[in-house]
DNA sequence: GATGAATGAGCCTTCATTCAT
DNA sequence: GATGAATGAAGGCTCATTCAT
């Protein structure tokens, strides 16, 4: 029955949320099993039947919140370009720098989320496929990858290695990023943002003229 | 007498090698004080004598592993600089690629190593400030940064901002080799090496003509 | 169903009983919990699904404990006055005297319960009201302390503030009996008993006519 | 020589006020010996020189600090005397009751100690003869117990069992003021004290004319 | 006498996991 | 499928005590 299915997903999607705030809030280490199911306001047996443990869930979590960024940034890029046609993004390299910063400025507003996907961000993009089931609700690592190619094709953006450029930028940005926004060190966010726009033209140059 | 001196050193020491040792075997999550002091030889109450608790040592030991990560990878330098004082390396892009060449030879030989350092390899170098009394034998954060800066001078190589410089190249090379090495994902270390150097080679050319 | 919540109360029960015993057997601070769950055969855990701490049952325990002395020596009474309705005990001290008596003497056959009760035989009667949810099976402090009173309308006993004489008479005898009973100093309880029953005697004249 | 003699007499000392100080604060349970020879600027072993264990200290502390409030009782009785001679104060009765009102407000302004001496206020006076070498610095049960009987003495109060009138007396006071002031309850110590001086006077009574 | 590093038994407590209901 | 009582291994940590210096 379609309602017991729907009810299911339900609850797996209580567990999800519930634990995401959790681990947000104290952290993953500091979060018990019983924390989660308590507040979700089920049994902790109910825990295993969605999920194998922790880890397992964490690791979902991980892929579904890190798709979910780039899909945000994804829609928002989109929604410019309607919204503006005419005028500038309208190479690549401005795409990619304004996905970058909206997705700073997300991690910026909500350090919980930054520190629960630690340095993890292109993990989302890269390791999918190594954790095959990985299924939390429609994921969206690859599609972000191949999203990106389409736009570089539509752009005219000859790269030479796209996956590693893209890897290359998202460990970038992922471990400065961290570092800047979290301990604020060695400075803010807010005086490395040049810099790190920099750097990361710097490499777009690099992998479409090696 | 130094006596007692001397010993409570070395019992420190043991700790700290038994411990680095554990990491590397379990990881850090599932190795106990008694694991440690067990192999250590040692009373569970000695391991509190020494450090308030793992993370305090987990802590210290990141700092004073990548200490003397940075420490090798200077002496190897000046080793070469002797042996070989004609030719190359006399420009200082081709001394950091040197070091950072040979640190990351270090960690390819050394997985364990890598998975403990994980993506701290510049907390030795920046964060050490803020942990003032972390006291592993003979740290060496700062001095490395004041190296560098040494040899920048030296081979008058003028830096906007040598500590964003640095930090930059630190995060991306720490975070890119941990998962080529890691996971060999996207690709292998020995694939992305070139493209590292590249990429290194970049941003120390933008931070000297910014 | 209610087979659940019974095992449950008995579950409850056994480790109450076990540590009652065990703290007159070993006292309360060399009983451990461990000790508890060992004899009462329950898993560790399971004792922290029915108490906070050691400390947490032991108040339970010792509110409990002195309640189902009141309890007996209320219902000691009760019985003798229906055995015997003709004479004496017609008046409130009599009465009075009779429970004292009656609870000096388990006390005196029972030193391990006096040992736990220690100095805090009023603490049943005066204190439950702070402690509100201790909720040891049938609590009964309240419930003493309103039979006395009904005992004192019923004789036509009046008395100025009963709370008041009840404390004073109650802090004298737990104070006296223990140190008596425990010690056998400065005398013995049987040669104490007389000039106890004396200051008793005494002090309820006061509080009826102050 | 008298040099080191008095040098370990000092060093007694200074755990005896560190020690008290401690239980005061934070308890006797509490307190660890690591806590009092820190405080005291003492190594850990120097404590065993002195004292058994924490429980050998304790006692001889409480004995130590219950003899001490009698004698400050007792030398404000006697400078009381001194000063006023004519007046009031002649008979036994009133100095009884002024030594009790000292201790009490003494035990009022001081938790700490009331928490401390807990309800073992009679221990001094009484238990002496089996601890023998509790030595602490002057004791003074005996004394004070033989002060008392020289007052009656003195003012021809006639006593059948002067022991058991002052364990009496002592025990219901103790027991009692510890409630009030600690708990406030029944009532504050403040409400109760009226009825405390009459209790003590019928008990008087009772044993002058038993 | 004085020290304090070292000990290690043993404490309390947590928590992932199971399984009868 | 859902529950949550029960488990018990394992954890971190404390602290009284000892003893070589």
């Amino acid at each position: 029955m379609g309602k017991i299915e729907s009810n299911k997903k339900r609850k797996k999607n209580t567990l999800f949320q519930t634990a995401f705030e959790l681990f947000k809030e104290k952290g993953f280490a500091k979060t018990t099993i019983s924390d989660i199911v308590n507040r979700a306001g089920l049994a902790k047996g109910t825990f295993y039947l969605y999920f194998k443990d922790k880890y397992d869930l964490r690791d979902k979590l991980i892929s579904h919140k890190t798709g979910q960024l780039f899909e945000q940034a994804h829609a928002a890029l989109e929604s410019r370009l309607e919204q503006d046609p005419s005028v500038s993004l309208e190479n690549f390299e401005d795409k990619l720098l304004f996905i970058l910063d909206y997705i700073i400025e997300i991690l910026q507003n909500d350090k919980g989320l930054l520190r629960f996907i630690s340095k993890n961000l292109s993990w989302g993009i890269f390791r999918n496929a190594m954790h095959k089931n990985v299924s939390g609700p429609g994921e969206s690592g690859q599609d972000f990858y191949q999203y990106v190619k389409d736009q570089m094709e539509k752009d005219r953006f000859y790269c030479e290695e796209p996956e590693l450029m893209l890897f290359t930028i998202t460990e970038l940005v992922g471990a400065t990023c961290y570092s800047c926004i979290i301990y604020e060190s060695p400075v803010t966010m807010d005086r490395y943002l040049p810099w790190l726009h920099q750097s990361v033209s710097r490499i777009l140059d690099m992998y479409s003229h090696p």
